[in-house]
DNA sequence: TAGATTGTTAATCGATTAACAATC
DNA sequence: TAGATTGTTAATCGATTAACAATC
């Protein structure tokens, strides 16, 4: 954002206020990493953003395959915010027979007993789970049956995986029941 | 899900292992709220359910508005988690007068233009922001302006909003990326 | 050189965990 | 009564912040 405003350098100060955090842990954060500002001056913005880039490894594509093809995981197959950001979701899959075959938003559902096979040809890292949660705990297991390390899950229910299997849960409704909480409270 | 599954009486530590937390934690964080276990015993799981909907406000049925009625926005309009969690989204808004007037998911988006009006009349407490990061901070406002103190805000956008207004942020490419993360640095 | 801002050490703060008395 | 488990105090741990020397 700050490149596309042509903001070449900036202060751990001004970039701190932007994204909600004290200056002294943007230094702090950054410093587990590397050095990546000039003393008395800030950091260069392009130069940052590349850095950044190749600590969170996003700097490169990365195949994602989506599990559950509902009226949620349809609209991720097409969500702009993952084009732009190196995230490729090139398969999905779904359980249900009406549905195998079809073609969401350019894509075609495969059935999920299927998911070893695509997953190990196609170099898929990544699994997004969209399905119901009664299910969720069974698919984990398929997916990392099938090599992969890495798991969004969407549903509320906590995944019992191996431990060098990656989870990064979304709550929806826990997020607005947070809300609600303080609402509240207050 | 222990209710559905005839689980009377839970003890922390159990119920703590379900939720991927210390039986500890479990304790501390619930005495910030009163007692809700019988020593020797464990919890009543209908008893502690009960409860914990008071203490989050969930008990009661919430209005909420979704404003960006694109993809993403149509597939939470009919989110069946929502629905099982008593929260309500009564109305979508959108500024494309393409879909100003048509009917996503059996809800009739409206002009954001009138987002005021229909937020007064409505007891929409809880706002669902699905709109392009550019636009976010401007419909941040809008809102706010509106009256509304809750915001679940789907971009990677940072709001900016009065102390006492409430904003939970879902960042789902930042979620993926954190996986690429952790995969990279194995 | 003076002013600004980083990177980092040390101090503080808050959250988690250990331990145990209370009690079912 | 003995065994189990809570609720809570005290100890520990880790994360945030303050402060400042290094340096642009």
């Amino acid at each position: 954002m700050l490149i596309k405003n042509d903001i070449d350098i900036i202060s751990s100060s001004d970039f701190a206020k932007l994204v909600h955090v004290s200056p002294e842990q943007f230094r702090k954060d950054l410093s587990y990493f590397g050095e990546f500002g000039k003393r008395g001056v800030g950091y260069e913005t392009a130069y940052l953003q590349s850095e950044l880039e190749k600590i969170l490894g996003v700097d490169q594509q990365r195949n994602v395959a989506l599990i559950g093809a509902g009226q949620l995981g349809g609209a991720l197959l097409n969500y702009p915010d993952f084009s732009q950001n190196n995230i490729n979701i090139t398969t999905a899959f779904d359980s249900d027979p009406g549905k195998i075959g079809s073609i969401v938003n350019g894509i075609e559902i495969k059935d999920i007993e299927r998911l070893k096979e695509y997953i190990s040809k196609s170099n898929i890292e990544i699994c997004i789970l969209c399905v119901p949660a009664k299910n969720v705990q069974r698919v984990a297991k398929m997916v990392v049956d099938a090599g992969v390390h890495a798991i969004l899950n969407f549903t509320s229910v906590m995944l019992n995986v191996p431990e060098n299997v990656f989870v990064s849960n979304i709550d929806m409704s826990s997020e607005i029941e947070r809300l609600v909480f303080f609402l509240n409270k207050q």
